[in-house]
DNA sequence: GTCAAATGTGACTAAACAGTCACTATTGAC
DNA sequence: GTCAATAGTGACTGTTTAGTCACATTTGAC
């Protein structure tokens, strides 16, 4: 048998390079207009690409959305999944869910309006969520994993999904709000004692 | 002198009630499709009414947009200095804080996707959004004036400030991730712990 | 080099939408 | 009732945007 995966050749470089330059250029406008606002014209200009090289990788703005909400998603669970330390404590984990996505979106702000309006759009444009159903629904799960170990057999996955819906809803409606009007520093400075205070709150909410 | 205020005659009144149906099904519609997909056309359909009777009373989309956001934020606020008991600690404050909120927003759940999208577009779409620094800002010094008593002198605003960042983040995040996939009741018995927490916890961070 | 296959392009058409305006309907004053 | 003033209307125009396609450019095979 001949090797299956050959050595990618200019032309498929090419193709690549190009379907990532508007993937970011999406990106970059999504979170500089937000995701309704943009249009294909924006993101082919800031990829500095023809209109029509849109259309030869994606058939329309759902589907580029859908892609930057699938990978990002993924990366944010592949951080969730990966420990420096191993977990003692539901507070450990706690701990490690508000770290991790503190610095997914420091690292990554452009992110946080996408993955933000495309939750909350969830009951809004159907034209856009319905695909997007998966990844939320694969991150809910994953913090649902994380937590299960330490959670008595007891407590009903209904329990679960619903911590896993506070802890994103405080990081991210916590975000939102500082985002505006407050300097990274600020943030840092301030979500840090917030963030014990919170882990202690959800731990005694879960042992009930 | 005669009567400045004079009875309303039918003109007005009829003129009063347009005025009203089309803010009702601006705010109905735009809960629906979310802000930016909604059109004046799905404005005036939805009010029963021509289109042009929408530029009657309306210059565009933003001036609609920002009037419901203003008497929305203006309720809401008038909620937050409305006390049943008069508070005896910090604990109180906030407890009552989250209670206004929570009914605030189950009652008008239309005015969730109002406030929350026009504070988040606050950064993304100027056009929409410079005219709303006002009401929010306004909102976030309601808070404030309502922590202000039980605080420290020493506290600085900025702390005040953040703190009124991190209640309104935490009880907006946590009902954008709920109200997706969560029934009236599955909210209510949930939140009602989360918030008892939380209080402490935000007990704890102004006291330091 | 030649030719074929794939990628890139922007002028073009079609559709959606904002905003206008000459007209009709309703109301108030008499 | 008449007339004037105000409210309501939807067909119309101009603008914006999505999506297409005939052509240009680049690459791979030979």
């Amino acid at each position: 048998m001949n090797k299956i995966v050959t050595e990618p050749n200019r032309t498929e470089k090419r193709s690549a390079r190009t379907r990532r330059r508007l993937l970011e250029a999406a990106l970059e406008v999504f979170s500089e207009y937000g995701v309704d606002a943009t249009t294909i014209d924006d993101i082919t200009q800031r990829a500095d690409l023809g209109k029509g090289t849109f259309y030869r990788y994606f058939s329309d703005k759902r589907e580029i959305t859908t892609c930057l909400v699938e990978d990002s998603m993924a990366r944010l669970i592949a951080q969730l999944n990966k420990f420096s330390i191993e977990p003692k404590s539901i507070e450990d984990v706690l701990e490690h869910l508000l770290n991790v996505h503190y610095d997914f979106f420091v690292n990554n702000s452009g992110e946080f309006v996408l993955l933000f309006q495309g939750r909350l759009f969830l009951k809004l444009d159907r034209r856009i969520s319905e695909s997007m159903e998966g990844p939320f629904s694969e991150y809910l799960s994953a913090i649902e994993s994380l937590l299960s170990p330490f959670v008595s057999v007891k407590m009903d996955l209904l329990r679960i999904r619903r911590l896993a819906c506070a802890v994103a809803g405080f990081v991210f409606g916590y975000f939102s709000f500082a985002m505006v009007g407050m300097d990274d520093d600020s943030i840092q400075a301030n979500l840090k004692p917030l963030r014990q205070s919170f882990v202690k709150s959800m731990s005694s909410f879960i042992v009930h």
